[in-house]
DNA sequence: CTAAGAATATTTTTT
DNA sequence: ATATTCTTAG
């Protein structure tokens, strides 16, 4: 198929959709584009490392790869004619800024670029939980100084809320408030005429009944003494009074009396949602205000800050269409992935750039967008995600849709398994099909009392069968169950690798120590009762003291409790870094570190919403060990598409006196199905040989798909292969062993906040980088280069001072005795789940040398740590001895700096 | 056997 | 908020 300027792969789950996406974007690379007018979005760093690493892999072994022919095709070229430019393409690749990233981090660069104009400084910082006691004492400030407090407290008394969950309701809001009329309510009024109405109805009903001479059942049943027990009654929400022990003295002219209370209250609830929707809009503009003051205060964005900003800046402001040229003079191809999970507001933002594609005027010309997504994967509602998009998006923009309806990853078992499951109950549900050369597999449903005892049963006949540990996954549908899932296989003495979300600070062990400094601090039972609870305490047993240093309080409180752990050990590790009790107490929670990892190896845990993209070769899907949640939120949204229509306010059976109240809560819960039945379909698909599902009878999360107990195929004893291989190639560091490790250790974030140093030490490395050669006359080139790239944002001066620097650096003695052998610049390799790219890796017969290049010494101690990891993680891969040397280019000449 | 009403248990997914 | 269980009256 040739090049089609406007694509998009409706991909069903295995179908090859990173397959496409890399033929998309390599072939336009072979068409030769600029890798920087390419712009590829995904939603998980982990995909768009994926995507990288693959782009990579792909080139660099191009000839044997299935990618070869499908690039030829869409270029339209042989490919003997791709494999010929092959080498030139992927230095020009890796040479570029490739941006390949996730959406939150586009629009973050964005904002950076832009930042002035948005009245920030460019240096923000990103931080996924932001100052809450700070932001809510700004935001109390600005309900009292704006006379808002009334609202807050009617607020409050009329949802029959604490403070916290309002809080948190506005928190919410502030990532909606743009689809949001904020002033729709501002002219509701405030009296209230249906209550007494209500009870007088009431009143003359209760004669009616009363003068029946019926049981004591139906006389005390048709009493309401105010109008919350009338509310509360269960023959208000009937259709007829002919019923139950009204039956007897049925009269019509009961039913119509019940009518009449039934509307006055269907008015009130109106009244009351108008009235609270007034109020609480009011509340969040305060707290929209107070949040961009914190953000500018702090210099520090939450993701949905920047997103918020971005589409400030872009789309509301006046100069928004200068701002749209500067971007767009860079951006040619759009592709972006997981489609479906796109928010309204991501979109409008992104809307433009594609409607100036589209254009095709100047630079534009040959430009070309293509999405790749599965609403049936569609599992991020709750976060923005409006599946809706991906048909729309398409027949605004004219996109032609094409389906993939192979299944590449699954065997065929697994595959007719899950069209038999998911046929009839996901709307417009089409089979997919299974190639002949993946037939066979396995699938198995059991059902359960003692799902963890099943589980554990499971695992140990996978081992029987010589299944190694690391090729099965559990996947549960909360964190909480894959603690206890990790919990219970690490206690029968397997070694497990969890990948669910835990924070440190949300340890058990961790908690209890964080209460005790809160009960030290402030005093407060609360705090006591928390921490005794935590370790099964009663609380006259937690004493209280003065501390005058936290982390010495807190190891005395871990040695007399005896609740040393690892979680808690590298909590005390993190509180050093605290200036006192007080800053420990008021920001502790924001701490984002996570908690240790068991193991490397190992059967690994996760949620299914984390697995959403992985495979795995055995899949164990676990029932959810407690009772499913009912949802909590005050608030219905009514969406049509993509597009919110009306909000409503949750009331306990409004929807037997409200029609359109009745309608909107049943979108809403049709929607939930949708994304449980979405969750369950990522869940399934995650196999390539074995899929197991265990059930329990009540109260299943499966219950939709209507499983019985029963087993297809057979699972095929494998040899264990031999696994060494990879490891073996040199300097091909595909490092799959440590990439297996997602990113709870993520790598430190450079904490630069001088803008100009930043950009200066881009422009130094993109120098080095840019060398061919150590010699001055390559340096004069790559000078050349850097000037191009990087003169319009450099201080005047700083190309010159880059040259000296280079100079000194290739003039030093010790760096022509490090450089003696085979080296590889700017050599990549996936370690821990985050990409690292090795400024300089030198082979010295069977010892390697990492150098890392830095611009200033002020944070050697995360320079010693990161080039620390590059030598344990090459030392690792190649089995043999690696050393690493931080190399400073600094102004008085060049110093060195042994890591190890 | 039926329905009301009280009492009780349980309570997400994350860039 | 909701599902489940139990008690009670008819």
């Amino acid at each position: 198929m040739a090049f089609e300027p406007f694509l998009a792969y409706e991909a069903s789950a295995g179908s090859g959709k990173t397959f496409n996406l890399v033929v998309r974007y390599l072939s336009l690379l072979f068409m030769g584009e600029d890798p920087r007018s390419i712009v590829a979005l995904t939603f998980t760093n982990k995909a768009a490392n994926e995507m990288l690493e693959r782009m990579i892999v792909t080139l660099e072994h191009l000839h044997e790869r299935g990618e070869l022919a499908a690039i030829a095709q869409v270029c339209e070229m042989s490919p003997e004619e791709i494999l010929s430019r092959r080498s030139e393409v992927l230095r020009r690749f890796l040479r570029s800024d490739i941006q390949i990233s996730t959406i939150d981090k586009f629009f973050g660069r964005i904002l950076r670029k832009f930042a002035l104009n948005a009245g920030i400084m460019p240096t923000f910082k990103t931080t996924q939980n932001h100052h809450e006691v700070k932001l809510l004492e700004r935001f109390l400030n600005e309900v009292e100084v704006a006379g808002a407090s009334d609202a807050l407290v009617h607020l409050s008394r009329l949802s029959d809320k604490r403070l916290s969950d309002l809080f948190l309701l506005l928190s919410q809001l502030y990532s909606k408030h743009k689809e949001l009329d904020l002033d729709g309510y501002a002219g509701v009024n405030v009296v209230e005429e249906a209550i007494e109405e209500a009870m007088a109805a009431a009143a003359e009903l209760k004669t009616l009944v009363l003068g029946k001479g019926l049981s004591d059942t139906a006389n005390r049943a048709i009493e309401a003494e105010s109008f919350e027990l009338l509310l509360k009654k269960t023959w208000l929400y009937q259709p007829s009074l002919n019923y139950w022990v009204f039956k007897k003295g049925f009269e019509p002219r009961m039913d119509e009396v019940l009518a009449r209370i039934q509307a006055a209250v269907k008015r009130h609830f109106r009244r009351r949602e108008g009235l609270y929707f007034k109020e609480l809009f009011t509340v969040l503009k305060l707290y929209i205000k107070s949040r961009k003051v914190m953000a500018v205060q702090n210099n520090e964005l939450s993701f949905d800050d920047i997103t918020l900003m971005v589409h400030t800046l872009l789309r509301e402001k006046l100069e928004s269409e200068f701002l749209y040229f500067r971007l767009d003079s860079h951006l040619k191809h759009l592709l972006l992935d997981e489609f479906q999970d796109t928010s309204v507001l991501q979109f409008d933002i992104l809307r433009p750039l594609i409607e100036e594609i589209r254009s095709g005027i100047g630079v534009n010309e040959g430009g070309s967008f293509f999405f790749v997504g599965d609403v049936k994967q569609s599992i991020y509602r709750f976060r923005g995600g409006v599946s809706a998009l991906f048909h729309q998006v398409a027949e605004y923009f004219n996109v032609h849709i094409e389906p993939l309806r192979v299944n590449y990853r699954s065997r065929s078992t697994i595959v007719e398994f899950v069209n038999r499951a998911f046929g009839g109950k996901i709307a417009g549900y089409t089979p997919q099909m299974s190639p002949e050369k993946l037939s066979g597999g396995y699938v198995a449903v059991a059902m359960s009392d003692d799902l963890l005892e099943t589980l554990s049963r499971t695992v140990a006949s996978l081992i029987d069968q010589g299944v190694q540990p690391e090729e099965i996954a559990v996947l549960t549908v909360t964190n909480k169950d894959g603690s206890a899932v990790e919990e219970h296989l690490s206690l029968q003495g397997y070694d497990v690798v969890t990948e669910t979300t835990a924070r440190l600070v949300s340890q058990h062990s961790v908690r209890a120590v964080i209460e005790y400094l809160r009960y030290c601090y402030f005093d407060v039972p609360i705090y006591r009762f928390n921490c005794a609870a935590l370790i099964g305490l009663s609380p006259d047993q937690i004493e209280r003291h003065i501390l005058a240093d936290p982390v010495e309080g807190a190891i005395a409180f871990i040695r007399r409790y005896e609740i040393a752990d690892k979680s808690v050990l590298m909590f005390v590790e993190a509180l050093r870094g605290y200036r006192d009790l007080e800053e420990v107490v008021f920001e502790i929670d924001r701490l984002e570190a996570s908690s240790p990892q068991s193991d490397l190896r190992g059967i690994r845990i996760m949620t299914v919403h984390k697995s959403k993209g992985l495979e795995f070769e055995h899949v164990i899907v676990l029932d959810q060990l407690g009772k499913p949640r009912a949802h909590n939120d005050p608030i219905v949204y009514e969406y049509e598409g993509a597009q919110l229509q009306r909000l409503y306010y949750r009331i306990k059976d409004r929807e037997v006196l409200d029609s359109l109240y009745a309608e909107a809560l049943a979108k809403e819960k049709k929607a939930s199905a949708e994304d449980r039945l979405n969750a369950l379909y990522v869940a399934l698909t995650r196999a390539v040989e074995s899929l197991w599902v265990i059930t329990k009878e009540k109260s299943s999360w499966f219950a939709p798909l209507e499983l019985t107990p029963a087993e297809w195929g057979r699972l095929e004893k494998k040899e264990a292969k031999a696994k060494s291989e990879e490891i073996q190639r040199p300097l091909i560091y595909r490092a799959r062993r440590f990439g297996r490790q997602e990113e709870s250790v993520s790598a430190p974030k450079e904490a630069t906040h001088d803008y100009a140093a930043v950009q200066f030490g881009l422009a130094l490395h993109y120098t080095l980088e840019m060398m061919g050669s150590f010699t001055e006359e390559a340096m004069g080139r790559a000078l050349e280069s850097a000037r191009n790239r990087y003169g319009a944002v450099l201080h005047p001066g700083a190309m010159e001072e880059i040259a000296s620097r280079v100079l000194s650096l290739i003039q030093d003695p010790t760096f022509a005795s490090l450089c003696a052998g085979e080296w590889r610049k700017e050599q990549m390799i996936r370690y821990q789940g985050s990409i690292n790219v090795i400024d300089l890796l030198v082979r010295h017969g069977d010892e390697w040398v990492i150098i890392d290049y830095k611009s200033g010494r002020e944070e050697e101690q995360k320079h010693r740590e990161q080039v620390g990891r590059y030598v344990e993680a090459i030392a690792a891969l190649s089995g043999q001895k690696a050393s690493g040397y931080l190399c400073y280019l600094l102004p008085g000449g060049v110093e060195w700096v042994k890591c190890l």
